[in-house]
DNA sequence: CAAATTTATTTGGTATACCAAATTTTTATT
DNA sequence: AATAAAAATTTGGTATACCAAATAAATTTG
């Protein structure tokens, strides 16, 4: 029977790949490690094994870059995580906060095949149900062009595109404001005195403090 | 992140529920070792882990027994294959004998909530592309009266159900006689000089032998 | 620059799930 | 019953992927 191998090796990648493009900045072992939740003895021993299967480079300042070999598994491996995130909430009638863990699973199915029929099955969708981009079968991302809440004009309408932070509380908490991918709000005004917003949606004020907004990436609409 | 444990439990209950079933029969470790290809040490070593976690009863006779639970979710892993597979074939165009790989992975993916989705959303169907029928929510499975073509009627028409033998030899090879579940044929006569058969199979006859016609499971039609 | 702090690395373990080879037990078979 | 064959079991390994605690190296800071 066919065994699992590599599970976490998808897991590395996607993660590097993910603080890489993220800050612009250079990826230690602390960083990774905090990111995936395992002991830095963990990761080192790991990084290790990926560099010797050329998935990754140890610099000599001891940072750990993506080789192409990696980011081209990186990105088949969210290709895969986003395609499935679609399945769930566009077949399955799932809620687009309720699929984080149910695609952490199924991005592990291995087949390049199914991923690109699963992907004709949704109609190729560019954007998983959190605004974040799916990459295509060569690995290309939509750049989308969002801004965060923050970056806003007075008066002036716009749509969530995507979250900056995906965390449960996060997501419950939009929730209860009725704002996910897709709502359409109007900036009203930011106040001086705490930094924080009022924005419309569905015809309601609601505020927003700065720690908020700045994780609600929105377009112009 | 989630980490997939006890992949390998499934398999062996799994295995377990099928012999068991199949042969009337006690199954005994070399037995599950050969089905699962296994060395018997290892298997061994699993079962005393099952049996710890009151999946197996080790008898004194040295069989292996699923206890209820053990068989509750060896049903459940099977319901899981199966829906996949009516899944890949339905959904994702497949054809039948592609699809076996697929589902041993995609059977893994916990979580009962999602593959009652999944019967949902394709119809609560009671067999799956190779004519085995899915147990329900609850276990339950609706046994198909299927015979073996060996004990076919000259002259009478039947409808392929299901096949005995999933090797993919045996499947490729009736792909070629564009047998199938689901196929209608008629027998036309057993010879009695090698126990051969000959089936008509889109108006055209078909020679089958005694092995080959063991592994095909019909109903009347 | 030296002490303090942070990172990186090493070392010694763990659990899962495998295997091959040797040994013991059980089951035929003569 | 004695022997041969088969099945069960034990023993000593392997690989993956994880951890805690100790040590070393690098960086920051007073």
């Amino acid at each position: 029977m066919a065994h699992f191998t590599h599970h976490s090796e998808e897991n590395y990648l996607k993660t590097l790949f993910k603080l890489e493009s993220l800050k612009d900045k250079k990826v230690n072992n602390m960083a990774l490690s905090k990111a995936l939740g395992l002991n830095p003895a963990t990761v080192l021993e790991m990084v290790r094994k990926l560099a010797e299967r050329k998935m990754v480079q140890l610099q000599p300042d001891k940072s750990i870059q993506l080789t192409e070999k990696g980011k081209k598994k990186a990105l088949l491996t969210i290709r895969k995580h986003r395609l499935w995130e679609v399945f769930l909430v566009q077949k399955m009638n799932y809620k687009w906060n309720e699929v984080h863990e149910l695609a952490e699973q199924l991005e592990h199915i291995e087949s390049t095949d199914l991923v690109d029929r699963l992907a004709d099955f949704l109609g190729n969708p560019s954007f998983d149900p959190h605004g974040d981009p799916i990459p295509d079968k060569k690995g290309k991302i939509k750049t989308n062009t969002s801004i965060p809440l923050t970056k806003c004009e007075a008066g002036k309408n716009y749509k969530v595109a995507n979250l900056a932070d995906t965390s449960d509380a996060f997501l419950q908490y939009l929730g209860k404001l009725n704002i996910l991918p897709g709502t359409k709000l109007k900036m009203i005004e930011q106040y001086d005195y705490d930094n924080s917003f009022s924005v419309e949606v569905e015809k309601k004020a609601v505020q927003l403090s700065e720690k908020v907004a700045k994780s609600i990436l929105v377009i112009s609409a």
